[in-house]
This record gives C-alpha cells, sequence and structure tokens, in this order.
DNA sequence: TAGATTGTTAATCGATTAACAATC
DNA sequence: TAGATTGTTAATCGATTAACAATC
C-alpha cells in the first residue's frame, strides 16, 4: 500500500531506463528553448506531449521518475523541470575527458564549447601520428598517444573520446583501460571490447544514416 | 494458414521498426568484421546473440523479417545476411549530400569516406561565413550558403547534412526545404521544424554524452 | 464552485523470450 | 541415424496508453 508519504521517499527511485534517459534530454531541450524565447514559467504535460508526439501520460511518468510534482490546473515549473533532469541525469558531477585521435572530429569536439553544461570538460588531446604532435587545437597542444596513462592520473580524468580511425581504436582503448578511465565515449565506426567496469557509448554514425536510408528507401516513389 | 510457398513472397514483408533497423546495423557491421578476419563462411543465430548479448531466438526472428534463411545444423551464410541487410535498409540506393557548414565536424564528415558503402556521396558543401568561401575541403570548394538551391538541382541532392551551429540550422533547414531535398542529417544541437513529407535524423550529441553521465552517476562510489 | 490538469491504477499493446517441432 | 540449429507458435515481460479519481 502506498501512502502520501511515499511523495518524498526519493531513496526509492528506480534507475532510469534508456529511453526515460532519452526523452528526458528531448524535455530538457525543448523546455530550455522554450525558456529562452521567453514564453511563460510553467508548462503542462499535454504541451510537452504535443511538441514531441507523444502520450501526455509518458511525460508525467517521466517527470514523476525523477522526483518532479506539478501542480493541478497549472502544470510543472519549467526551471524545476530543467533542473531535476539536470541533477538526475548527473551533469551536476564534473567530468574530465580526452580525446583521442587529432583528426577533424576530434578537433570538432575539443573545440565545442557546449560541453560544459553537461559537466565535461576537454583537458587533453593526443594522436600518434608524429606529424600532428605539437600541434594547437582548441588551445590543446596535441601529445602522443602514449603520454595518454600520465595525463589520465595527472588531470584526473575519467573519460576518454576517440576519434580515431577503426584500426587503431582497440589499441588506444586498450590504453585508457589500464590508465584506469571508467567511461569511453567512441566516435571509432568500429566496436571495441572493454572489461566490463568500463561504459563504452558508441556513436554509430553509419546506423544514423542507415535509419535516414531506409526511410528513403520505403517512401520513394518507385518503390520495392 | 501458411503455406511453404509464403517463402518466397516478399512482397509481403511488414516494413522494418527502428529497432530492427539498429540490429540490423549491429549485424553487418559484426558479420563484416567477421569475415574480415578470415573466420567460416557461416554463422549462427547463437554466435551472433552470445557477441552482442542478445537472445538467439531474437536474432532469428530479425534475419527472417528480411527474408534471409538459415540451415539447420549449418547457421546462415554470412555474405547472404550482409548483403540482404545491405539491400533491405537501402544502401544499394544512391544518394547525393550536400553539407551545410564547413567547419571541422562539416569537414570530418565530407572527408570520411565509409559513407560510400551506404550509397552515400557528398558532392559539394556551403557556409554562409565568407571566410571559409572558397577554401578547399576534401576536394571540394566551398560555396556560399545561397547557392544551395541550385546545386541540390544541378547535382541531384537529395540529403542535406548540418554541421551548422543552432542559431543558423533552421534556416539552412528552411532553404534545403524549399529547394526540395527530402531528407536532414542533423548535427546541430538544436531542433529543427519541417514539413512532414521531409524526414529530419538528428544526432543529438549530447544525448549521447547524457547516458554516459547517467551511467557513471549510478556506477560512482560516492553514490546518491 | 467548476474545470483544468496532475498522479496513479488498470488495460492494452508490442517486443522479447521460451518452448518445441521441423529439418538437414 | 542423432543431434545441432532453424523457424514458429505460445508465453512472458515491459512499456505505453486509457481511464479516472485527486486536487488546486
Amino acid at each position: 500500500m502506498r501512502t502520501m508519504n511515499d511523495r518524498g521517499s526519493k531513496d526509492a527511485k528506480r534507475p532510469l531506463r534508456r529511453a526515460h534517459v532519452v526523452r528526458l534530454m528531448h524535455y530538457y531541450h525543448l523546455l530550455r528553448e522554450w525558456i529562452g524565447r521567453g514564453n511563460g514559467d510553467t508548462v503542462s504535460s499535454s504541451q510537452i506531449a504535443e511538441w514531441l508526439e507523444l502520450d501526455d501520460t509518458l511525460v508525467r511518468k517521466d517527470l514523476a521518475a525523477i522526483g518532479v510534482r506539478g501542480c493541478p490546473r497549472i502544470g510543472y515549473a519549467a526551471a524545476e523541470v530543467i533542473d531535476a533532469i539536470h541533477k538526475n541525469l548527473g551533469f551536476e558531477d564534473q567530468h574530465r575527458a580526452i580525446v583521442v585521435g587529432a583528426g577533424r572530429l576530434g578537433g570538432a569536439i575539443a573545440a565545442y564549447p557546449g560541453f560544459a553544461r553537461y559537466g565535461l570538460t576537454i583537458v587533453g588531446i593526443v594522436d600518434n601520428d608524429p606529424d600532428k604532435l605539437g600541434q594547437d587545437i582548441a588551445e590543446h597542444r596535441v601529445l602522443p598517444l602514449d603520454a595518454l596513462p600520465d595525463l589520465v592520473r595527472e588531470r584526473q580524468v575519467d573519460v576518454v573520446i576517440l576519434t580515431l580511425p577503426a584500426e587503431a581504436a582497440q589499441d588506444a582503448a586498450d590504453r585508457a583501460v589500464t590508465a584506469g578511465i571508467r567511461a569511453i565515449w567512441s566516435f571509432a565506426p568500429t566496436s571495441i571490447s572493454v572489461p566490463p567496469e568500463v561504459k563504452v557509448r558508441h556513436e554509430h554514425l553509419s546506423t544514423g544514416f542507415a535509419e535516414l536510408a531506409y526511410h528513403l528507401k520505403q517512401t520513394s516513389p518507385e518503390g520495392k
């Protein structure tokens, strides 16, 4: 039996599933734009649902899952929702990352200022191509890949961002794991194996394009 | 009642759902690496399932959904599976894309040779920054954003790849839509609105990082 | 108050998994 | 043949949606 007092017991929160995290990020972006455009301070679940083409009950359940309470007749305080998502997804925790691979993609990531909002700071960039060493990318001097273990320790790095070609990714991941990082964000077009305690998030750009290609095929007039 | 003859009736195939497409891409990558490493010609659903930590029945259903038949006791012909995925996902159809935004990310995408495998060819790159005009990126001369409509027609472009800052993305998308493209692949850190007949695939890098951040929070020793 | 909106339980839906017969 | 593996139906599970009471 549930009682009204359950309301406050945030310890009982169950971990969010992947689908929750993805939708919460959509709400987060949506509400930040909403507030940025100078709209009201409150927003209803049905407004969010309509913009994102979801069911409004789903929105309310997602918000309940991160402990946000709305007001009947009023809706949710947009700033409070943004805050709660920020906290629940772990953006208040600070993470320090090294970009491995000083190509264009590595440079784009190292230079992007938007990650700071999510608690992510790029603290270095390494590459194993001697031609790249010593260049400055987004105010980071490119250092040799061999320096990775030392950098991880000295700069208290817990995330490594891989932007290497497929054939170099596994070796770099191995070094990063040995050096003690806990998470790998990989943009390399291949899979990598790591011990179970290390989390890998793979950005499969080709999978993203596959969805587009499949849609185009389904909707193309010449059929089949 | 089903009969053996249903085997050949590919017209009855139902459209693949998103989860199917994503898993099929995993199988595709896995089997290409598998063959590349000189393993056998055949592979069983339980092998694939084990590598990807899925249920083997799920793998068989996915393969059945694209019309691949296996052999009892033998498994599936890896090359045939790769082929079927390639065809079903629409990689045989050729698409021509223009990259909008000549920054580091745009350059990385324009220069990446791997998209050719999926039927995607980059045929131009545009930017609205006068300083970028005339530069060559990956053998493409950077042209003004104003030239987009003409380029779309002349070069038979059906996909636009947005790599612009958030504030410029909607305007560029509008121009692309007016010029008649059918799909937008956006890397801009914002949402864009388009008419229903245009497909948008958004690569939310921050959502990718959010999953990592949440995992780190859940597994961090200091708890909470 | 009346009515809009939340919060929550119950129902539905779809996707995954289990079981097992078919088959090579 | 015996046995491994597929293909498919049935069962389960979880996520979404519907219904509706609670509430401000």
